[in-house]
DNA sequence: CTGAAAGCGCTTACAG
DNA sequence: CTGAAAGCGCTTACAG
């Protein structure tokens, strides 16, 4: 494998010369830059990035918004494992990558974030867009200062953003009909349990939910779909939404939840001892997984969040360095998760260049 | 973050010195050893894999040992993808990686390719172990070598193999047991259409059926279970045997084909017409994945060929190169396949830091 | 516009 | 047992 040194030799120039063309930067001469290309691409040269790297004197700082994790239950553990397995990976380059967390559920957090965010003015962001017209201000201040920024988890349309990595809403949905069908008997009526918080940043929400009707249009399976909507995150609420709504109508056996509460619906029907319900909801984080352990969860569809953060930074950083231009989008996986296949998903820890 | 230079200042040693503790390589008198060691620990050093690397002198060979991929249609192309990536990813470390293909069908040809790779002698092998009784006199050889060998797709037991990366098959024949069960009424029989030919390469065929029969007994779902014997991969004995066992037996209304070959029998329903068959399946490959998107095959169960190759590779490497014990084994994922999710399972090219 | 030289953080002979 | 020096393949001021 040809080194710069072996080209500068056969150009007759220097190392410095040869290194001026491959990153095209100026203070050549038309005719020596013609005469080094030649050679570079005759021997399909490819520079050595440890040395590049190592040599390397501009550092970078990335950025990375997402929620905290509250509880050991969350589905946010699992992206901030994967961002920092990232952060390993890539630690012997020359990036800082720092963490920002809100609450999810209080925009004067995620507003005071964001200023935190431009305080710092790092040179590249992966973000996970909850509040949509807060978010939609924030890009337009990141496009003016022509800083990077990477969606995952949660997309916003027609931004400048690199790239997002996440799942197709909709065809999540679509199959979570499939799955709640084939368990059901053809009588048998369905709820959507939707959440009511927060109404502004889950648009995939929306979209699985139509996905999920969608399924029993196409599939002329006719059913008799309810929707309700209630705080998923709020046990109390759910009790007394279902028991009303299950007493005026005992022919639904099916629940479909579209967030990744649906722990605390599994809750409910185990406490009122519902044995015939069946129930289908998103995110294998731990806290669902005690339910479709138990039965009570039939499918979780999972989306592999780890590999979401994971991603994340991997991008934006092979962007900022090395001007590796990412995908349009990163199409998560729509995993079916039941309780014999649920202990295969977690991935062992990655395997990548460290230590 | 520290450097050696730093910590030879701080102990008075020269960075030689320090190089030799950091290493274990012995030439230090003990006293000098502790004070070096005590100021590695203190300011917890790690040294820079890139500088490392990029210093080192010493190359290492690794030998990839699988099935040749005749036809777009096979499994083995996605493993093999997944060696190619994993090889372009440790491209610039004085590793080089050389693939040996064998006929999977063909005995002599794996004992030829197993002569190829001993008289290479690498410092280490990935391997697919078809061929039971010569894999294992293989095996002890690369023993007696001290050659390291990672097995990946297929098992065997009680070997010294560094690791075994793949699917636990007895869990995915459970799940397909679940899964056929699902969509079948409840007086349906099912077949299992097994493989005749390499009756000794194919361990896993016999553990996925006998836990797909599992599920039955276990959840007392009490099903006619009719095993059949057909090589999969010859359409006309495929034909054969099925026109007869389903005109004995009209009940018969879900197939299991336990290996990655249902699309040849999904070839044959397709073309007798049976509108209400049910038909689950191992392997998404481009073969498989046509019955499934036209609705023969119902679920297909997937196991990431591509990753199981990738990891293959990087786990060995890193095992060389910097002594990184693996875990005893990976699991690869159990993914439930449906036509509708069956796009999302590709990966996108992987993230490596490569070029 | 071009080159010579120092430096990134290690490893490796070589000399003592 | 220990150190000084060269070298891995780049990048980056600096000098001309």
């Amino acid at each position: 494998m040809k080194t710069i040194k072996d080209i500068a030799e056969e150009a007759n120039v220097s190392v410095g010369t040869v290194d001026r063309v491959i990153h095209k930067r100026n203070g050549v001469s038309p005719v020596t830059r013609a005469k080094v290309q030649l050679i570079l691409k005759k021997h399909n040269f490819k520079r050595n990035v440890l040395a590049s790297t190592l040599a390397y004197k501009k550092s970078y700082t990335i950025a990375v918004m997402l929620p905290s994790s509250d509880s050991k239950f969350d589905f946010w553990i699992e992206p901030i494992k994967g961002i920092e397995t990232a952060i390993d990976e890539i630690r012997r380059y020359k990036v800082e990558t720092l963490c920002f967390y809100f609450d999810k559920l209080n925009l004067a957090s995620y507003k005071q974030t964001i200023k935190r965010v431009l305080d710092l003015n790092p040179d590249g962001l992966v973000l996970a867009p909850f509040f949509y017209s807060t978010s939609i201000e924030f890009t337009s201040e990141l496009n003016q200062r022509n800083i990077p920024y990477v969606f995952f988890n949660i997309d916003i349309e027609s931004q400048q953003n690199l790239t997002f990595i996440g799942q197709e809403s909709f065809q999540s949905g679509l199959i979570s009909g499939k799955l709640l069908n084939m368990i059901l008997g053809k009588q048998d009526h369905i709820t959507i349990l939707r959440s009511r918080k927060n109404v502004d940043t889950h648009h995939s929400i929306d979209a699985r939910s139509k996905g999920f009707v969608e399924f029993y249009l196409k599939n002329s399976s006719p059913r008799t779909i309810i929707e309700l909507y209630a705080d998923d995150f709020n046990p109390e609420e759910i009790e007394n939404i279902l028991k009303r709504e299950l007493s005026k109508n005992n022919l639904i056996k099916g629940i479909f939840v579209p967030s990744s509460g649906s722990s605390n619906v599994a809750e409910y029907i185990e406490k009122a001892e519902m044995k015939d319900m069946h129930l289908v909801g998103f995110d294998a984080h731990t806290g669902n997984l005690k339910y479709l352990e138990s039965g009570t969860i039939d499918f979780l569809i999972d989306q592999d969040p780890f590999d979401q953060g994971y991603l994340g930074v991997k991008v934006l950083f092979e962007y900022l360095l090395f001007k590796k231009q990412p995908l349009k989008n990163y199409s998560s996986p729509i995993n079916i998760v039941t309780k014999e296949n649920a202990r295969f998903f977690r991935k062992p820890s990655m395997i990548g260049i460290t230590s």
